[in-house]
Parts: structure tokens; sequence; C-alpha cells
DNA sequence: CGCCGCGTTGAAGAAAATCAAAGCACGTGG
DNA sequence: CCACGTGCTTTGATTTTCTTCAACGCGGCG
């Protein structure tokens, strides 16, 4: 599983040649293993890796020199994390374990020869990026324009959405072992107002959350709250190149 | 001016080979000019084409279902626009121009021969989409975490840093042609509150602003009171294949 | 002139933050 | 076993921030 993580992941986006294989499983090796709580990677510090999550919950965060910090994604197995910090010299963000994780290491240096060796390869880290900058599209979104209880409906329809994408055979019922403190701040809100949307949620019979397990009873009219659009599920791979 | 822009832009990335400049004037003919207020590309619809605005100003906008409308972006001359469009089968944002704009026009068909026959401008393409979303990250703490002041002044100082870029002639004088019911949709407020914020601005003399021209006083207040972040600016292009 | 879009101001109200207190589960040490 | 502390959750009261509504000045322009 650990060892081919890297290649299920690419696989998903596209079928690889053999050659591409063979360059992915070079590195499939490369696992490594945290456990909960752990920094994988540093705001402000070099980024030497990029991974694929293997297994386990992880979490992307900014931290504010006042103290403040705002959550960027909530990783999900398979999620390719790191590929935009390995771009700067100092990370923009930061990595934190939210359980016992997998990781499959890729070594930033080995990013010129799969460029010039491996289009195929490069044009899927290419489209997986772009897959996540509109995630951080809708975010944008989300924080600027809604209300509290419609982006705590959006961050569920997200999750489920991802969770569908991560394991098909997935029900309305999820668990990501997330504290209420960290979903403030993904939301962008306050620990308190968190756990009042938390309870109105339940009230309104759309879902409710216990110690980091939702159970959504109307994903339909969470998805009504909050607008949420699908369009950053349909990728087009036409163009990229043939194996 | 027009033929070479695209050319220009990926120059400031990584020096680029014979063939490789080659490459992109094959697409530098394919300028064209729109008037103020065109939707280049829209919301939910295939984009075809991805841009290098040449000149002039647009801006990337997300609209709502009930109306409301965040704005994502604010594109300066040299930057790249749509390669992130080009990857769904439905756009998620949409592209409107805030003058007369010149954009070079790269047809999304031909991203296959870049991918297979010229990796490092590959390379470059990700690497400036690694710069927009690094841009993207900043907007995202911006509104979840930032008073409404705060956002302000973070949006002028990033205005002035890619100013800076775009044209290092500039001074602490700039404009940019946005009124401020634009400016309270890239801020994420209400159009009444941002013209509090813009009084505020004056008040305490960082900055002034009339009729989409900014004149900063005092550069190093607003970076302060947002806890401007550079590391944006500090890609790190060691890894680019060379030419 | 009268209309309209843009900027400004004031007042009222809603949304969310902050402050404060208390319950509850859990582990630790006595 | 119980006492105690600590972290997580809940609730209420208060304050701040921002939105909404409403009115008005002002300049351009048909």
């Amino acid at each position: 599983m650990p060892t081919t993580c890297l290649e299920h992941n690419f696989s998903s986006y596209a079928e690889l040649a053999e050659r591409d294989l063979t360059f992915l499983r070079r590195f499939g090796e490369h696992t490594v293993t945290y456990p909960i709580g752990t920094d994988v990677f540093e705001q402000g510090t070099p980024a030497n890796h990029l991974y694929v999550l293997a297994s386990g919950w992880c979490f992307v965060k900014y931290d504010e020199r006042d103290g403040g910090r705002q959550v960027l994604d909530i990783c999900h197995g398979g999620d390719i994390v790191g590929s935009r910090e390995v771009c700067f010299q100092r990370s923009i963000c930061g990595l934190e374990t939210l359980s016992t994780v997998e990781l499959c290491a890729f070594p930033k240096a080995y990013l010129t020869e799969m460029f010039v060796e491996h289009p195929r390869l490069s044009a899927i880290l290419f489209l997986a990026s772009m897959r996540r900058e509109a995630l951080l599209v809708e975010r944008v979104v989300n924080l600027g324009r809604r209300t509290a209880f419609a982006r705590l409906c959006h961050f569920l329809v997200e999750m489920n959405q991802r969770g569908d994408r991560a394991n098909p055979k997935r029900t309305d019922k999820f668990s990501i072992p997330i504290p209420a403190s960290l979903l403030s701040d993904v939301l962008g809100l306050s620990e308190v107002h968190t756990y009042r949307m938390l309870k109105q949620l339940n009230r309104d019979g759309f879902a409710s959350f216990d110690n980091g397990r939702f159970i959504v009873h109307n994903m339909a009219a969470l998805a009504e709250v909050c607008g949420f659009s699908e369009d950053y599920l349909h990728l087009d791979r036409s163009w990229i190149p043939a194996a």
C-alpha cells in the first residue's frame, strides 16, 4: 500500500506508461510515518519533499505573527501535499498531523528529471495542483461571502465529496479526527461561535457532530444552504499527453 | 510588445533556449484586444485559452447563485490568467476587464505539445501557478483572520509589491482603475464599510484613495498593520530544467 | 432641469467576538 | 478509592464589528 500510493494517486488522473510507473516506484520506497501532532514541514523554512498522504489525516496551516492561525486545508488520503511549498525558498504554510500518518515522500531534487523525462507525470502534477487551487478558490468565497452557518455547511459538503473520492464505499457518516478548535480555524470563526453553529446544525436536523465524527442527515439541504458548486470536480484530462 | 509578452513573462522566471522561444512566438501572434467591461471568459463555461495580460487591467470573479460576488484577483501586467480554468470542463471563475486590455492568448490545445517538447516552459508555468496559489493562500488568511482595516492594508501592500514586479520604476503612488464597489468584493466587505475603511486609511495618514488612484504615505505602517509576509515573493527556481 | 451613478453620513440592527462561568470526562497523584 | 487539575464543551451576558437601510450631496449628462 505505502509503496504504491504515489502511483495510485497519479493513476487516478490518467493511465500511466510502464516507464512512468518505474520512475514513481523509485520513490515509492520513501514512506515515512509520523505520530499525531507532528510538524511535517514548517512555515518559513525550506521544504525538500512533496508528499502523498498514504493514510491518516493532516492539515495545512498558516500562523500569523500575532498568534492567529488559519487552516488552509484538511488533507485526505491520496492528496498531494507540499507541491506548492517546494516552489518557494521558505514554505508559505506548515503541515501538521491530525493522527498517525503515512506519507510517501518525493524528493524535490527529482522534479527536474520528472519535467524533462516524464511529461505525462508533470501534466498530472499540474492538473492535481489546479484542483487544489480550485478548492482554495472555494475557500476564499466561503470566507469572504458566506455566513458562519453556510461556511460550516460548505465545509461538510466538501469533506463529504472528497471523502467519496478517497474511498468510494463511504456513506453520509464520516469522521475526521478534528477538534472544534481546529474547525474554527478552518472556518475563520471563534471557537465559541463554532460550537454554536454545530449546535444549530444539530437543531436544524442537517447533521450532527460528536468528537470528530459527523453524521449527515440531509446532504441536499447542506449543499443548498451554501450554494455548493461541483465545478471543481470536473477536471478536463483531455490534454494530458498520451502514455 | 504584444508579440513578446508571453515570452517576456516566461523569461522572467528563467532564461529560455532558442527552441522554447520559437515555440512561444508561434502563439505570440494571437493577441486580442477587449474594451472595458468585457467578460473574457465566463464562470461555468469551458475555457479554451490561457492568457498573458499584455496591458491594461482585469479581475477574476466568482459569482454566487444568490447574487453575491467575490473577486479573487486583480490581474497585473504580465500575469498569466486562465491556466486554472483550462484544467476544468467548466471554468471555476470568470474574467472581466477593468480597462481596455491586450491579452496574449495561448490555445489550450497546445498544452500537450508544451509538456512533451518543452519541459522548461512547463516547469515555468507550474512555478507561476504556484506563485498565484500562494497569493490565494494570503487571501484566505486575509478574509479568515483579519479585520476590515487590516484587509485593506494587506490589499494595498500586495498591489504595491506586484506593481513593482510589473514595472520596477514605480513609486508609492499607484493607480488601478478600481471602483469602491469592486474593492468591497475583493475585501469581502459591504460597500459602505469599504468607504469607511478608506476614510480611516486617510485619517490615519497611511494612504489616500481617489477614484482608483492610491497614494501610499506610509508603506511600513500598512505592512505592519496586516503582518504582511513576503515569503510568496521568493520562488525557488533552482530545480527548473536547464535550457 | 431632472436623473443617475458615485461617494458620504447617520442610525439601527444583525452577526460574530469576547468575556466569564460552569459542567463534564479523563487522567494523575495522593 | 477519591481529590484535583486540565482540556473540551456548553451556556449566558456583553461588546465589537460589520451590514443594512435610509437619506443626502454632488457632478456629469441626456
